[in-house]
DNA sequence: TTGAAAGCGCTAACAA
DNA sequence: TTGTTAGCGCTTTCAA
């Protein structure tokens, strides 16, 4: 508070159209048609020169916010990005920067905590800064409750597109991964492998918030007439567990009476530790057992772990297509777009061992 | 006029303050009072919800951009971020962003591949949206070469600071790690525990653009007379290896003639397939060697790795207090701040193994 | 080919 | 306590 009252500094007026036209001789207009490639032909070239050499004296520098005042457009989208250092995020931001670049538009972002204040904030300020319009993330951590600043976002009728919404929206565009056909690929893929004992990894989020995911991994199980009871917890939102907690737990599942002879993560990252541990005490994969991840992650890679990937570069792609779309026709139907996963195969998957066979179904 | 405006593609304009003044039977002035805390009070209670309600109804939402050309200034800071999926910077981020947020600066970023020209736009970009304040990466991938953006930020004499800047800028603050001290608390620590055999994992920066870490490493080896001459040189730049290569690396110099005790490398990541690996085929971490990484990712954390910390979020404390002073006082002199790191000992580093104790002074 | 002038939405003297 | 008015920097008719 004392700060922001003692930042007072001398408002330093940078050189405008006014300055430039001064210098050169000529009236505003000529520069601002100098500026302007679509009248750039209007002025003669001599007197364009002029312009250009004063603004180059100057330093002068356009001011966007007075010309999107003009225009009631800023040629910008805003998005607010829950996690900075998430791969999974990066990749679709990266899908929607190149195509909304490539369409001439800026993308400028805010962050914040999912389901914090702040990113409530950060959406009303970018409605403000007049974005032409908006992406956002909703993420499981808000426990599939619609945010407030869903419904502010709505009534503005600013055009907007919300990814990985787990929950189901009539008033907003949303993007998503086809959760289901993921899970559904990997569990598939075990079976056909010849697998009968999955153990499934899942994180914490409350019975009747699952995500979809994991409804699918059960109903998948169900549907093949698989034991699916074999489950291990991973209590991602309480807290992040100590190192060694997932080896151990799945080394406990594996000393069971009816051991799996795989396992499924609803990420890859559960496996990590697992994997990280000196080799001593753990069984080989994939030969002892075999480990499917979800995410497609560089750990993933590295790892050499089969995962489903979610193609989240495609999933921007998406995104940013729908909002061109809606630029152009604000009264398009809402419309809830699905995501194709793909199951990367790698090294950590085969065939469970033949002592295994007999007592696996049930 | 009517013509012009039927002519008009259909740009919808907001409800503005005068809409509002209209509707509540007021003037413009009015409405401004109303909605500033520090003028509020000049507003009857009476008159004042008549302008609320006017807001409501109209859905009525401030318009920051008449705003910020009023004033001159944007009460907002930007930043140009060239990974988004790193934790690194993520971190940095973080601290950036909570500390100016503490202060009434709201931090926009944009995000742009390192050295390409989307990145020189990016804060092309941020400078005509006159945000107050700039803050940049400039990352390794530029080969210490100053961008020419970082001279236009210079001539705009925006109050702006650079992180991770590899090379002496007297232009501009910088904010940097301390490599050297973290790289010799690195070779110390192994040194103490009476490694005398250590190789190094470096990236494959040209000679003459080493990174400080690198450099330090081979000092602080010449200054403990230690060997420095096993090196592996992972193609960061060129393109990313194949999984397995790394462990292949590693492998080959554990088996040549003089086979080091420990490994250091230029950050965790180059651990990560040899720490992966099926332990079978590779030794015991760290009975048979011990394993020192930097950056203190969470990887290292989840692998039990010894690593250097940079103390990411102080880093971008440090940024964003440095910004602010200088937003405060714009003619402080240009300085280069150095965070100190961290030497995070964890279970990857022992001493070395008894007989290997011999030849290994050099 | 160039210039004068009217706004875009908001703030802040200055009046009333 | 409220209103009038003059800009902030830019674009864009319309006129010269």
């Amino acid at each position: 508070m004392a700060i922001s009252n003692a930042a007072k500094p001398p408002v330093r007026r940078l050189p405008s159209t006014v300055d430039v036209a001064r210098k050169a001789g000529v009236s505003q207009t000529t520069v601002s048609f100098v500026l302007n490639p679509k009248t750039r032909a209007k002025v003669a070239d001599a007197t364009a020169q002029k312009v250009l050499d004063a603004i180059e004296e100057l330093g002068y520098r356009p001011n966007i916010l007075a010309r999107s005042l003009v225009h009631g457009r800023t040629q910008t989208v805003g998005l607010v990005l829950p996690y900075l250092g998430s791969e999974y995020h990066a990749k679709i931001v990266y899908g929607i920067r190149d195509t909304l670049s490539q369409h001439g538009y800026q993308l400028l972002f805010m962050n914040a905590e999912p389901g914090s204040d702040a990113e409530a904030t950060a959406v009303e300020f970018l409605l403000q800064q007049r974005v032409d319009a908006v992406i956002c993330f909703v993420n499981a951590v808000t426990r599939n409750i619609a945010p407030d600043w869903l419904d502010s976002l709505w009534r503005a009728e600013v055009p907007a597109v919300v990814v990985d919404c787990p929950f189901y929206s009539d008033k907003v565009d949303t993007v998503v991964s086809d959760d289901i056909s993921g899970m559904r690929s990997a569990v598939d893929h075990l079976y056909a492998l010849g697998h009968r004992a999955i153990c499934y990894i899942m994180d914490d989020s409350p019975a009747e918030y699952l995500p979809l995911r994991s409804r699918a991994f059960f109903e998948r199980c169900a549907e093949l007439g698989l034991a699916s009871d074999q489950l291990i917890v991973y209590p991602t939102y309480a807290s992040t567990p100590r190192g060694g907690w997932q080896r151990h737990e799945m080394m406990r599942v594996l000393k069971s009476d009816t051991p799996p002879t795989a396992f499924i993560g609803f990420n890859d990252f559960v496996f990590q530790d697992f994997l990280a541990l000196g080799t001593e005490s753990r069984p080989n994969i994939p030969r002892d057992v075999s480990l499917v991840g979800y995410c497609d992650s560089d750990f993933a890679r590295w790892a050499n772990l089969t995962s489903v990937s979610q193609n989240p570069s495609e999933i921007g792609v998406a995104a940013a297509s729908r909002l061109l779309a809606r630029l152009v026709d604000p009264a398009l139907p809402v419309e809830r777009i699905e995501v194709q996963t793909s199951l990367i195969v790698r090294g950590s998957t085969t065939p469970p061992r033949e002592t295994q066979r007999e007592p696996a179904t049930n």
